[in-house]
DNA sequence: TGGCACATGAAACTTTCGGTCAAAACCGAT
DNA sequence: ATCGGTTTTGACCGAAAGTTTCATGTGCCA
């Protein structure tokens, strides 16, 4: 099973924005873009995706753009994943009277470990642990 | 993130053989596609790929089919997701230099969180725990 | 009016979910 | 030993759906 870069992308843009302070300016999708390292054009599906789930808030006009819509403390990986894609893992199996029980009860094991362990870890937490090992290039 | 219907359809051909004796006769394609409820040609497919993986045997011949190559015990949902999907969780981000380090640390715990989960759980307690079930039936 | 978000649509590409077919291997009977 | 039927094997094919990207036009705000 891959990740999609759709979810990537979304992450990377959503660690760009807590990177700066969410009084300041809102930032154009075109810098973002570059940072994050896509197209301006597919990174705005992504953010209206993202504003939808109300993670991201937009300012039209001359000096609009984008800026979190929280604190990168309330937002979590879980988060922006299931905003990207629907859910975080999708089992049909899971729903499935056809099938076995225990075998129902693996999925949903399997499922409740992951979504677990993406909605524990804020964009505070991957905010600090990034840019503690930035600073380690200075010194 | 959707788990395709291929590794639902694998773990539910290996349970079904885990479910009989290793020592009988083998089973026909047809009849597991007929419990697992998808077609003999696509199954064998996915059978092919759970032999090259060395879960499941295969005889040839008027009375061949297939059969578990290793106990129950010794086989995991882990083992059968990478045999249908290559790698449980591919996050392309975990090997990308241009990926912020937390973010890169973040992606990784949270599949080493589901592959630990998936791998802990053996097919031996999958059959276990749907047989229990299903015996509730005739109570 | 100019810059920008917003919305939509379509092209290019990949993946999924199967179907089809011929060949190889095996068994049982002749 | 050979023949015929059964079954796996493995490759190729193809429609359908999803992904990713680009392009175009519209509406909003300073």
């Amino acid at each position: 099973m891959k990740l999609s870069v759709k979810t990537d992308y979304a992450a990377r843009a959503v660690l760009s924005l807590a990177s700066l302070p969410r009084e300041g300016p809102a930032r154009k999708v075109e810098e973002l873009a570059e940072t994050v390292g896509t197209s301006a054009n597919y990174l705005v599906q992504i953010l209206i995706e993202l504003k939808g789930a109300g993670l991201v808030d937009s300012v039209r006009g001359k000096h609009g753009g984008y800026r979190l819509a929280k604190a990168p403390e309330e937002i979590t990986l879980g988060m922006v994943w299931r905003a990207s894609e629907g859910s975080i893992l999708d089992v049909p199996a899971i729903v499935d009277d056809d099938c076995p029980a225990g075998l129902r009860e693996a999925w949903k094991s399997a499922s409740a470990s992951l979504t677990e362990s993406a909605d524990q870890v804020t964009f505070a937490q991957i905010l600090e642990a990034s840019g503690r090992d930035r600073e380690m290039y200075y010194i």
